[in-house]
DNA sequence: TATTGTTATACTCTATAACTATA
DNA sequence: TATAGTTATAGAGTATAACAATA
């Protein structure tokens, strides 16, 4: 039987070893699809969150604007994605997944779905909301060291 | 109420959702302590899973034999991990993380912690064990496809 | 003036392959 | 012969900064 402050260190490690074995998945998709790392992130984010800006889409990825146009110019030659006009601002460029895009996310989720196999069906809803709830607070929790760290 | 299917969908998502939190807790974690995200990933191996062979961390990296020395040189340059000799085996060389090393990892502790600031404590073993089971499904399953790929 | 994206340059990291030393 | 690691070279991806176009 573990304490309170023992249990949220095991969480801790196990959160590590997942987030490892993410960055193992991301590496293994990259390999078998043909495109690199951020290009697959890429994809993953566009595929989740829809259509971005490029600069947008480049913030989530934490790269440069000009790294950004790179990156959009190696999406579009491999015909993952494609830049589109800015309905009413003509600075914007909006990048937005093509069907191979689609296509490649689409041949990912089964091998996802496999690391639920273990888990009851009946325990996934809740499973998955702490999930999300994990990912956010991740999230904004990089966000605010980094911003403390730059000022 | 979702069916049993559309509950499989929505964890593939969240866990997608959590992968990229992850990718970007890597960023920030490597941008803050001055290190690159292969170094900072090196060290949350050598942290979780003890002293490796150096090409056996690179093996955990996916990355080549060459592409590890220069790794360790990093490593060593600043300060975060050291070269030994394997007690053994003349040619083998063993990676340890330094006192400076384990600073790194216990810095970004109540980081990680706080991601579980909204479970429920005694939800916290059940959930710990759940991540380390798609963990290590997730690791396997990128192994599996990625050696499927190459044959 | 501020924002969005592009271009040019230099730097970092990695793969590949040839090599040395040890098993 | 096979394995662990090193070195040299080339290529991919990124940051930085200067720039153009639009808001």
């Amino acid at each position: 039987m573990l304490t309170p402050a023992e249990s949220l260190d095991d969480a801790v490690r196990s959160l590590r070893v997942l987030i490892l074995a993410g960055e193992n998945y991301r590496q293994a998709t990259a390999q078998m699809s043909g495109l690199g790392v951020t290009e697959t992130q890429a994809v993953s984010y566009l595929s989740i969150y829809g259509e971005r800006g490029q600069n947008d889409l480049g913030g989530d990825l934490g790269i440069s604007s000009g790294a950004s146009t790179a990156l959009v110019d190696r999406l579009e030659r491999q015909g993952v994605a494609q830049r589109y006009a800015h309905p009413h601002d003509r600075r914007r460029v909006i990048v937005r997944l093509t069907e191979k895009g689609h296509g490649l996310v689409a041949r990912s989720h089964s091998w996802l779905a496999a690391s639920f196999g273990s888990i009851p069906p009946e325990d996934l809803p809740t499973l998955s909301s702490r999930l999300r709830q994990i990912a956010q607070v991740l999230r904004t929790e990089s966000e605010r060291q980094v911003a403390a760290d730059q000022e």
